[in-house]
DNA sequence: TTTTGCACTCTTACCGTGAGAGTGCTAAAT
DNA sequence: ATTTAGCACTCTCACGGTAAGAGTGCAAAA
């Protein structure tokens, strides 16, 4: 499996067999231990019967094309940005999950739960089994079906309102009111919302909320206007800002080439304001498949060094959201291209199942 | 105000006064630049018209007596764990907090949500105006009053389970189910729940649902069994797990004897198993007012060089949780003691106005 | 086109040195 | 009996020099 381009800069033709071969071994070497790869390393691992000499040729062209760098003069190479794409793009070969493994995420992920907890549960694996840090965003409820609707009253002025969508997500707001509402008001305002509303998706509901609102000066039963009045609360647009989970951060502090104190924090801080990550992943929610970025290559520079690597998840061909992995650009791509993408199908297959 | 004494191992009229006068500007000379203090500086610093020597005499007899400790010959003093134990409980005066601080807390923590935001936002301010970690704890559930329970069928064999408990907490649960139940039979049996068991705290509830179970054997009324038959799923205890919540984490990468990743990763990794954290501020959950734990004394290794000044918070006299911060142990407490009291009070104020 | 040989560069670790800071001790001063 | 001055001592830290090692680039030979 040979993942799709996404930027072709790189004419492959113009590149010889060799010069891809000894470039594909360098990275793969590069991805193994984190140290800059001389002509001498090179030449002995490789099967081609070459001297350094003539590596360090091939090695000077391919520096030339911008696929690799020397971090001084007598180091070896290490890849740069545009040398990983090629490398991913077209010189990678993941292996495929073996059955235990698959096995693994399958049962990781099957327990009945709701929603959020199934995604949390879904961050949680996918930092431990890469050994990385997980994240999976959670759904925009927009486009989803109300389930169900509740009004709990909780003091003269404040009701709980419960709102069930997809069957297996549910979120609690709590609204103030003007005035006080009797439970059975409640009870009857919440009937004709469930009988009007159930199974429409949330904004054809915020469309009929304000269409009723017109029609209400006419002809206006009290239960309705009740009901009316409290979805209009309910309804509103909330951007909990919760929207993604993330786990294992702790890992990336293992990684030798983030270990400084001040870029961690940085990058820590950018998790935690949620922005900026959330925009990259957006950026993927419409891609088939597993894609990844890597390094500042998206523009975000506490991004410096990192890549990640994202597959939308779906129930029924409707995608819901996106997961993947943040990690150091020398990560072991062939191995966490497979676990993201069996993760976010299976993901699918559980989120279904609970329907 | 002088805090209460924790364990008293030093007789404090056993050191002369000059001397007490003495370590008390050494231990705020260092919080203040985290530099050891030698006898020049302190000399310089203090009123007294002593010499260099004649401080490095009183410094050696306080090193005697472990308030004091060299990193290296040729080092100023360092204040020990036992050294800034007395300096807490018996040298610090704390500063009152200005009108403005105390007005932006009460601001902050007055906006009428559920408990669960609330919180999150009264750690969050802990650390944003502490520059430190801020940690409140969720309240145990057991001993608060239950106020509404309803129940929401989702699928065939899973139903939605919403607790409202204490006017402002809302917990959710699925349960399965071994057969199929309609709508009405969830409706009447949460109305027999709510009139049989509204009012009382869960833990009497769950005895009470035992109780109601031998009783079942002899008359058994239909709704009854049902409405039995979920709520002993319903309430059964779960440890969510989800003890406390934690903010501002990134705010301990700035200070500079925490700052060595291996360090920081085993506290983080603290953070996110939550258990020894939780063990440490469940000790201070029935203390009246402001604790402070030092350094490893408590007995959590991750916790070298680091402090935990924590408050438990109350509504109506009824203790709920604890709540506090995390910083190193060279921490300024004259101001976060207050800010951490503060705080607990505005908390249990802005929690009681919510009923 | 590939290889050999070689001079060159850069990093890293190590060592020794000297300045600076702060100590402890002893003897003198108050 | 304290306090102070004087002084030798110790330890850290920053600096510079050196040598080893790794890897390069280039020119000339194969």
């Amino acid at each position: 499996m040979t993942l799709n381009t996404m930027q072709q800069k790189i004419d492959l033709n113009q590149i010889p067999e060799r010069s891809l071969h000894l470039f594909k071994l360098l990275v793969e070497h590069f991805i193994q231990d984190g140290q800059p790869v001389g002509s001498r390393t090179l030449a002995r691992d490789t099967d081609l019967e070459l001297s350094p000499a003539t590596i360090r040729n091939v090695m000077a062209d391919l520096e030339e094309m911008g696929l690799l760098h020397s971090p001084h003069t007598s180091a070896g190479r290490v890849p740069t940005v545009k040398g990983y794409r090629l490398f991913v793009d077209s010189l990678l070969r993941v292996h495929a999950l073996n059955e235990r493994e698959i096995e693994h995420i399958a049962e990781e992920l099957k327990s009945r739960q709701d929603m959020q907890s199934l995604l949390q549960r879904t961050s949680n694996m996918l930092s431990d089994i890469t050994r990385l840090a997980g994240i999976v965003t959670l759904p925009r409820q927009d486009q989803h079906a109300l389930k169900h609707v509740e009004f709990v009253s909780l003091s003269d002025d404040r009701i709980l309102v419960i709102l069930v969508i997809n069957d297996n997500q549910i979120q609690n707001r709590i609204i103030n009111t003007a005035r006080v509402y009797t439970p059975s008001e409640l009870q009857q305002a919440s009937n004709y919302l469930n009988q009007k509303f159930a199974g429409k998706d949330l904004a054809t509901i915020r469309a009929g909320i304000l269409s009723e609102l017109k029609r209400m000066k006419d002809n206006v039963s009290q239960i309705m206007q009740t009901a009316i009045e409290m979805a209009q609360q309910a309804f509103l647009k909330n951007d909990t800002g919760d929207d993604f989970v993330l786990a294992g951060q702790t890992n990336l502090m293992d990684v030798a080439e983030l270990c400084d104190v001040e870029r961690l924090k940085k990058l820590f801080n950018s998790f935690n304001q949620k922005r900026d990550i959330l925009h990259l992943l957006e950026q993927s929610i419409h891609a088939r498949g597993v894609q990844i970025f890597i390094g500042e290559e998206a523009g975000y520079d506490v991004l410096d060094n990192c890549s990640v690597v994202t597959s939308p998840y779906e129930v029924d061909g409707q995608i819901l959201g996106v997961l993947g992995v943040i990690g150091p650009t020398r990560m072991h791509y062939e191995r966490v291209i497979p676990i993201v993408d069996i993760t976010a199908k299976m993901l699918g297959l559980a989120l279904n199942s609970q329907n």
